[in-house]
DNA sequence: CGGGATCCCGCCAGATACTG
DNA sequence: CAGTATCTGGCGGGATCCCG
């Protein structure tokens, strides 16, 4: 759906604003990322190691818990620090600005558990329309 | 990473929360859908019609407008209207429960904005340490 | 104008195995 | 313990064509 933009974006544009690579984007991007939230809330009661970590959360393949706690530390959310004990261990905390991060986020979910039965409700009527058609 | 659940989440999971069907995470699964947001923002500005939405989003193909759209709806947050005019309009505009979502969307990306100049340096700081290794 | 139907490619994430 | 490496299937989403 390329074409012209508006001015508003136009304006955005100029101002720098790159779709692509906007900040903005990337941090709902890597927020609904399926398992930062739930990461970001469970090290919001403290540090944690990292297979305490995917013990709190079941159905999390290391794999992923890797990936998004790599994100989450890219970011600046999430502090890493490696003992070099043995079995060495490592220990994940959120940072200053992870801290900064629980507001906004906490707002997004009270509205969403708060809207949760009218979305549900949505969702019935939606689809029971489209079934009785 | 199946496993021993902790107590928290077993006492969830107890309360009949489903981690592959609940509210909060399709919530947020949509909202990071990577159009919606700006779907949300450009409807808070008034109602739109499919191509105008279009033309205020570049670089979104028919196919996604109409997916997230549907998405939007099926939720509750927009209403679609149908005018039998030839040639024939629809209007997409915000339901009361969209515009409830503004709230909690703009502390997000307010966050996201105050937050954007650390993060590119958190960024780029960890960049630089995994380059000069 | 506002979509739907179809084809098809790329990458995302699960499973499995290996390592310091 | 805390990860990496590789392979692989599924599906998200672009391109294209069609329709009322």
């Amino acid at each position: 759906m390329t074409g012209p933009t508006n001015d508003r974006i136009a304006a955005m544009k100029a101002d720098g604003f790159d779709l692509e690579d906007c900040p903005v984007r990337t941090i709902l991007d890597h927020l609904a990322a399926k398992w930062t939230t739930l990461i970001v809330f469970e090290l919001a009661e403290g540090s944690r190691r990292f297979n305490a970590l995917g013990r709190s959360l079941p159905d999390i393949s290391k794999r992923m818990l890797t990936q998004s706690l790599r994100e989450l530390e890219r970011d600046g959310l999430v502090r890493r620090e490696v003992f070099d004990t043995k079995p060495p261990s490592v220990e994940y905390s959120l940072t200053e600005m992870g801290r900064s991060f629980l507001a906004p986020l906490e707002t997004m979910t009270d509205w969403a558990v708060q809207s949760q039965a009218d979305i549900l409700r949505a969702r019935a009527a939606f689809d029971g329309a489209a079934t009785a058609s």
